[in-house]
DNA sequence: TCTGGGGTCCTAGGACCC
DNA sequence: TCTGGGGTCCTAGGACCC
């Protein structure tokens, strides 16, 4: 058996934990830039802001039933992750990390000493009072059951955050519950194509053939939705080294500007900024890379035509992770990319083909003792903006116009109360009060 | 004025080789 | 008249996830 142990609005329920006063009012946090909402409460959703709506939009509704936006605060919901993926890994035998708020634990032999059942509000509960986040939790056979178990549970106040999925009857009657396009693996397009053919419920959907779902529904993936929501279970718990970061098999940074750029120098500034950072992103996760993607991207709600972005990539005859180099590479890429007269609203830096560092053969004529320098002053480089920040130290090159034209807004932002000296939770001594 | 970011997996089709 | 076929590798693009 599995379980899906899912945070109810993540975010937003982050920033409620440190501000007890924001319970029972629509809060919602925006996305990068402020553009748009990322996470709503359910005050929010019922006055019928929706996710993914600009912020401009949701502004007015907010203002009139005295809500609150704020900015994304990451560093505050990767530690508030941690924290419950600490404790629900703690819980049960083995836990998969799905993203920042949801986990697959691994529940097979847990029935020995208390029904699943009561496990499951056991762990709700404790989880709860550990970290003040709120969760729901799903029970089936087969993990994109236990998926389907959490959207009823948080749907349904009966289920009271918790639906265990045993019997075929308690199965069935789930399946009804959920709309097709709810399921997980069922996106738009797909969803469009099974309304067409009728095939509106998880219930519907689990009774088509296996040769209709690999016809229509992107070959084995669709195949093994099927069997999945039959109970037939064909996922397994992907477990991961809990030191250290996951490693990824890409790695990327892409921005929004703050203002769309046309000119050349700036956009070289951003790419660079952007190229740093991936890959300090590399160097964390021990990886170099063979591969450089940039791409720029123009509005889509401009009068601009389609394509909105366009992309060039290299591949590097030794993979690397030392930022100059790659710096060196990206403008390569950039200046093959870049168009005058184009309005560009967006840029990103894409590294694939990673290999672990350390194992690239040494290019011809290159000077060992070189790479070893660069090595350490990358490593020197990456732990003095960790003590002291992110981009205290840099390269020039990732300075070009940042501050007039593309860094980005984050007007919203609360402190990183529980990961920045500079912003712990201050508690007010001398009134009843927080502050 | 103002519309996010970072991933994964799969398939189709071309290039190339024997 | 007759003009192979199969395997592998790579890439672009589609679809999905949170």
């Amino acid at each position: 058996m599995f379980a899906l142990v899912d945070c109810n609005s993540f975010y937003v329920s982050c920033e409620q934990a440190f501000q007890p006063r924001l319970a029972g009012k629509p809060v919602v946090v925006l996305s990068n830039n402020d553009g748009c909402i990322v996470s709503r409460s359910s005050e929010a959703k019922v006055i019928g802001i929706r996710m993914g709506m600009p912020y401009f939009q949701a502004k007015p509704l907010l203002a009139q039933h005295h809500g609150q936006a704020f900015s994304s605060n990451y560093a505050l919901y990767g530690d508030m992750s941690r924290r419950v993926m600490g404790h629900l890994a703690e819980a049960a035998p083995e836990i998969e990390v799905y993203s920042i708020d949801e986990a697959f634990l691994n529940l097979t032999g847990m029935q020995r000493t208390e029904s699943l059942e009561a496990y499951g509000r056991r762990l709700r509960h404790e989880v709860l009072q550990y970290t003040h986040i709120p969760t729901c939790i799903g029970i089936a056979p087969t993990k994109t059951l236990a998926k389907l178990a959490n959207r009823v549970a948080k749907r349904y106040d009966a289920c009271n955050h918790v639906l265990l999925l045993e019997s075929a009857e308690q199965r069935e009657w789930a399946l009804k519950q959920v709309p097709v396009e709810e399921v997980w693996g069922i996106g738009r397009r797909y969803a469009l194509k099974l309304h067409e053919q009728g095939i509106t419920t998880a219930a519907s959907l689990a009774r088509v053939s296996d040769a209709w779902a690999r016809k229509h529904l992107g070959g084995v993936v669709g195949a093994r939705i099927v069997r999945e929501l039959q109970g037939q279970s064909c996922l397994e718990i992907i477990p991961q080294d809990t030191d250290g970061p996951l490693a990824r098999q890409s790695v990327a940074f892409t921005r929004s500007f703050g203002t769309p750029l046309a000119a050349y120098p700036p956009l070289a500034g951003a790419v660079a900024a952007f190229t740093s950072r991936a890959a300090e992103k590399l160097r964390r996760q021990h990886s170099a890379t063979n591969m450089l993607t940039v791409f720029l991207g123009k509005s889509r709600f401009g009068p601009e035509p389609p394509p909105y972005t366009s992309s060039v990539t290299l591949n590097l005859p030794v993979a690397t992770s030392d930022t100059a180099e790659l710096i060196r590479y990206a403008q390569t890429a950039l200046k093959k990319l870049w168009r005058p007269n184009s309005h560009y609203q967006k840029a990103g830096v894409v590294f694939d083909g990673l290999e672990t560092a350390g194992q690239q053969q040494l290019q011809l004529f290159e000077d060992a003792g070189q790479v070893e320098l660069r090595v350490r002053l990358m490593a020197e480089l990456d732990q003095l903006n960790s003590r002291y920040g992110a981009g205290t130290i840099g390269f020039a090159a990732a300075l070009a116009g940042k501050e007039e034209s593309w860094a980005g807004k984050k007007n919203l932002r609360t402190p990183a109360y529980t990961t920045s000296f500079e912003e712990l939770w201050r508690i007010n001594m001398d009134g009843n009060s927080f502050s």
